[in-house]
DNA sequence: TGGCCTCATTAGGCAAGCCTAATTAGGAAC
DNA sequence: GTTCCTAATTAGGCTTGCCTAATGAGGCCA
């Protein structure tokens, strides 16, 4: 019943590809792992075909995880989530490092060691870009976010989360301070998808709209000042 | 040239298995790496007919590294021996419980992610049961030691090393207190390979011959206590 | 030197994962 | 309803790493 790293990155994969119905197409398997179209259909079979099952699979339209291949898919991001956190808090690995790094070692991490990680870095309910940790039992924080490109002239917000898809993006993001937990307003919006101009620890910055777009926020009320 | 899995574990088999002409056999790898003596035989070939070849292999007499197969060798014995102590000094997993953890992680890790433990950890020169960590240009600490078993009556001695090969025996030895760096002096052996007796911290202590072939110790002049 | 026992090798095969090239199904547009 | 484009699937094949069964080489002992 010890999945192999292959499957473990498909249905990893899956997880984080569906849509609102569940489902993830074999061509945007394909593409976010770095393989063939027909070998995700090969794979995406042998997966559903498996006794138990991990996936339900319907030709031409998709794979959806199965209750067991979701609780597989978010084991493994919890060990994902918990050894980049681990190794940016304990080891100060620069948050642009930190995934590359977890993608090999989640693989390789027993039920144990993650036990003894989480209870190290106090039970966190969040990685260093922000994204939920799930729990144990597969539950994760729920929050209600925002992409900032949509926010409101004179909005204030908490930024939540950004994406690590890229460390060039993670880098530059650092160095405007535009980590999570970070509060900032919007200042103003150019038109024509033009750059936005935030503030951030009091200082005006600017980034454009796609940019902008990888990050997400929780919307503060009025005065965030007074409010923690 | 990046090497799986598998050829890593080789590599490190024929280095730890080698005798003194360097030469570890086909059936000893196998026994070592849990697989049918076809399989080494197949996987020795082609390790030796690569290019750059990693082993020498002539039939029916065994492998040997070339100087590039023992230098991978080498990084992966690094690498295991930095995680276990690793995970004991700063995650603080049980002595008989790292070697299986590092046996998976040793092949996750990135150089970067090495360097950093390495020099969290104050540049280390042994693991958790003694063994030498190589350096990174393949260099280890080289000691003149002794099976414990062999040790004359009466003769002081610390702990240099024990074996790592079975989690129930370091559990013993750890509640007898016998772990690298103690100091120890036989007591009595008792007649027709009956146990030995030691002081350990004051305290005597039996240990069967058997057991004792595990442990090897560096010899202490006569007055232990004077020299710290 | 021959016989025998052990260990190693060859022969043949299988599963997992991947590939390219060729075919087919779905769905949008007319 | 047909056409056509795109996305997905089937067909066929490769490498890695393992297996079992059958054969062969080395070395020891009489």
């Amino acid at each position: 019943m010890t999945l192999s790293r292959s499957v473990q990155d498909y249905l990893k994969a899956v997880l984080e590809l569906a849509g609102a119905d569940g489902v993830a197409s074999t061509g945007d398997l394909a593409q976010r792992l770095g393989v063939a179209a027909p070998s995700v259909t090969g794979m995406v079979r042998r997966l559903a075909a498996a006794r138990p099952a991990l996936l339900v699979y319907a030709k031409h339209r998709g794979a959806r995880l199965t209750p067991l291949g979701r609780r597989r898919a978010l084991e493994i991001v919890r060990h994902h989530r918990l050894i980049e956190l681990f190794l940016f808090e304990i080891l100060g690995v620069p948050w642009d490092e930190v995934h590359d790094e977890a993608e090999r070692l989640e693989h390789a991490i027993s039920e144990p060691l993650e036990a003894r990680m989480a209870e190290r870095l106090g039970h966190p309910a969040v990685d260093p870009h922000g994204h939920p940790i799930p729990s144990l039992d597969g539950r994760m924080l729920r929050r209600h976010l925002t992409p900032l490109d949509r926010l409101e002239v004179g909005q204030a917000a908490r930024i939540a989360q950004v994406s690590d898809h890229d460390p060039a993006l993670l880098r530059h993001l650092g160095q405007l301070g535009l980590t999570p937990g970070r509060e900032i307003r919007l200042i103003e919006r150019a038109p024509f998808g033009g750059p936005l101009t935030l503030e951030v620890g009091g200082e005006a910055r600017r980034l454009g709209p796609e940019t902008a777009a990888w990050l997400q926020v929780a919307l503060l009320p009025a005065e965030p000042k007074a409010a923690t």
